[in-house]
DNA sequence: GACCGGTGGTTCTAGCGCGGACTATTCTCC
DNA sequence: GGAGAATAGTCCGCGCTAGAACCACCGGTC
């Protein structure tokens, strides 16, 4: 993505920062997930159960970033590990009700509080928190521009 | 990450929105270049070999996302297709300098163009030329707090 | 000219990612 | 209440990912 025809474009201003930014993060961030012995779709998958009643399929890879087809393999390791347990609807038969076990539960408490104070310095020391507040509701905007539907984008 | 107690966390708000406005932005993105019959490291690697008279596969996965290992089998595809070549280097009989074909090229351009005029609406819409240089600048930072390297943070 | 640390590319393992197909169940509408 | 659409979860194929092990080769040293 790297022509000298097309770097002053403006557009191209943000993409790169943008990918860089979200890059940076993501590698410093995974590689912490993972030397808790977690990989980072277990750990979305274990946050997001965090402090719920349980949740169905659906639910969870709406609200993390695992597709429902990958989420099944993910459930699978977590089972076998003792963190997850899938639970049966009774009002409706085609639902999996998944809930963190006590062990799963207890890893979530640990693991959780640990990333966040690890990752926090790396905001704070990078923004002020009117920054914050600026760096936030520009994404934003890039965001719900690449969310809406018609991707004619125009 | 998702916890009710940890919502009004300062870092928070910029964090889950920089990893929305990527990850939305990465879904029409990769969308778009699969539909063009391409992944998109492979969309990486063609672009980066645009216009250079060949690199080799260090040089290459430094400059895409693309690391070392993964390489090698995204290389095999493309040569499969005839979209690159791999060239034997007279001085250094360890490295393999990895070029476009004809095709490659051809493809390369057609490819490149197309997705600029794609992405670059989305951008345009969301945000003016001054957000552009205000959001450049604070992703940035971003970026370099995490890439500095004594990951320790502080 | 044999050692040796460093580099370049390939290979391996375990796991993730997407899209699409499939089965079972539930909902909707006539 | 039965046909057909929609939904829930699983499964599959292909490809990508990190990280580590591996082997060939280079550069310098003695």
């Amino acid at each position: 993505m790297d022509l000298p025809d097309f770097k002053d474009d403006p557009y191209l201003k943000v993409l790169r920062p943008l990918a860089e930014a979200y890059l940076a993060f993501w590698r410093v961030d995974s590689r912490h997930i993972r030397s808790m012995r977690l990989t980072p779709s277990q750990f979305d998958v274990i946050v997001t159960l965090g402090d719920t009643n349980g949740l169905t399929c659906s639910e969870l890879s709406a609200q993390t970033l695992v597709t429902k087809g990958t989420l099944t393999g993910v459930l699978d390791r977590l089972a076998k590990r003792g963190l997850i347990r899938r639970e049966s609807v009774a009002a409706d038969k085609r639902r999996t009700k998944i809930c963190l076990t006590e062990k799963g539960n207890a890893l979530f408490r640990k693991v959780y509080a640990a990333h966040m104070a690890f990752t926090r310095p790396f905001f704070e020391r990078a923004l002020s928190q009117q920054e914050i507040d600026t760096a936030r509701s520009l994404l934003l905007r890039i965001r719900d521009s690449f969310q809406k539907e018609g991707q004619g984008a125009g």
